[in-house]
DNA sequence: GTCCATGTTCTTTA
DNA sequence: CTAAAGAACATGGA
């Protein structure tokens, strides 16, 4: 569930709790869940303190104090969240950090210490040790609320692959999943099939406004929740309620009223409308001059 | 029982 | 080397 939108707001909720605050246990650890395997995520852990929490594509990433790294990939149906050690702990949880805030006693002084909980059903997701290193391995794409039209345009001319597929590649952009590519390109227009190196420049500066107008609005709605989804507060998102193309086959399109396309690409169901994001150039600019526009 | 699911990575095939 | 398709991972919901 957690694309950029999802992730950036488990980060924005996190952050307030957690910063500052010292590792004082893990409580409760599924070993298997650590990367590289085998390695002593206690000894590592247990008395340091979390300097800062930041998203680097859909990692969220915690620095300690001492100058080590790690970072936290939700998967598919991970969540993050923070609650008090009184609270039920759901099943398929995977790893329990207790921490106290500075001036705290401790658990030995008597007052409650808060858990971040990592829990994951399907495991997908996993507690990645990084070391010194932040995590830049230079193989993932440039920040997408950050980038310019001119550095997309550049990982977008050198692929023939269908643009949905050059987007779901962390390498080309990162942070930007099933969901978010599917409602940029009905934003842009595009259409999933278009060959990446055909887009002109024009369109791939659309391309790019639509993918930060797209985020932005969802992180303003916190993210989507279909299911699983829900911020360090233990939160649902609303953006799944303005998805345009998502999830709505055979739904009416917003701007036309055509009925929404569901193909498979990349073994990944792919949603659009027919009439809003023509396959060929031409059919686009007919569209356009007719004054099918988008929101 | 079937199909589908917000992600990533590996293998196979061309 | 490129890239497309498929499978794999593990679990649950409709």
């Amino acid at each position: 569930m957690p694309e950029l939108p999802e992730v950036q707001t488990v980060v924005d909720t996190l952050l307030p709790r957690v910063k500052g605050a010292r590792i004082v246990g893990l409580v409760h650890l599924r070993p298997d869940i650590v990367r590289p395997c085998g390695f002593d995520l206690p000894a590592a852990l247990v008395g340091r303190v979390v300097a800062d929490i930041t998203r680097r594509g859909k990692r969220i990433v915690f620095r300690l104090a001492d100058g080590n790294h790690f970072y936290i990939h939700l998967g598919m149906t991970g969540r993050l969240t923070v609650e008090s050690a009184g609270e039920a702990q759901r099943p398929h949880t995977h790893l329990v950090m207790e921490i106290e805030q500075p001036g705290a006693n401790g658990p030995a002084g008597g007052r409650p210490v808060a858990q971040i909980r990592f829990c994951d059903p399907r495991r997908f997701g996993g507690v990645f040790w990084l070391g010194s290193e932040c995590g830049n391995d230079g193989q993932m794409g440039p920040e997408p609320l950050a980038m310019t039209a001119g550095q997309l345009r550049q990982r977008l001319e050198r692929t023939t692959r269908p643009i949905k597929n050059a987007l779901m590649d962390q390498r080309t952009v990162a942070g930007l999943g099933n969901i978010y590519v599917d409602e940029s390109l009905f934003a842009a227009g595009i259409h999933p099939l278009t060959p990446a190196n055909r887009l002109d420049a024009d369109r791939v500066a659309h391309l790019c406004r639509s993918i930060k107008l797209v985020l932005r609005r969802a992180i303003r709605h916190r993210g989507s929740t279909l299911r699983d989804y829900r911020d360090a507060d233990g939160a649902e998102g609303g953006f799944q309620k303005l998805h345009r193309v998502y999830g709505r086959e055979d739904a009416p399109c917003a701007n036309c009223r055509s009925p929404i396309q569901r193909i498979v690409l990349g073994g990944r169901s792919t949603h659009f409308c027919p009439k809003c994001q023509p396959l060929n150039e031409k059919a686009a600019v007919t569209a356009r001059a007719t004054g099918r526009r988008q929101p």
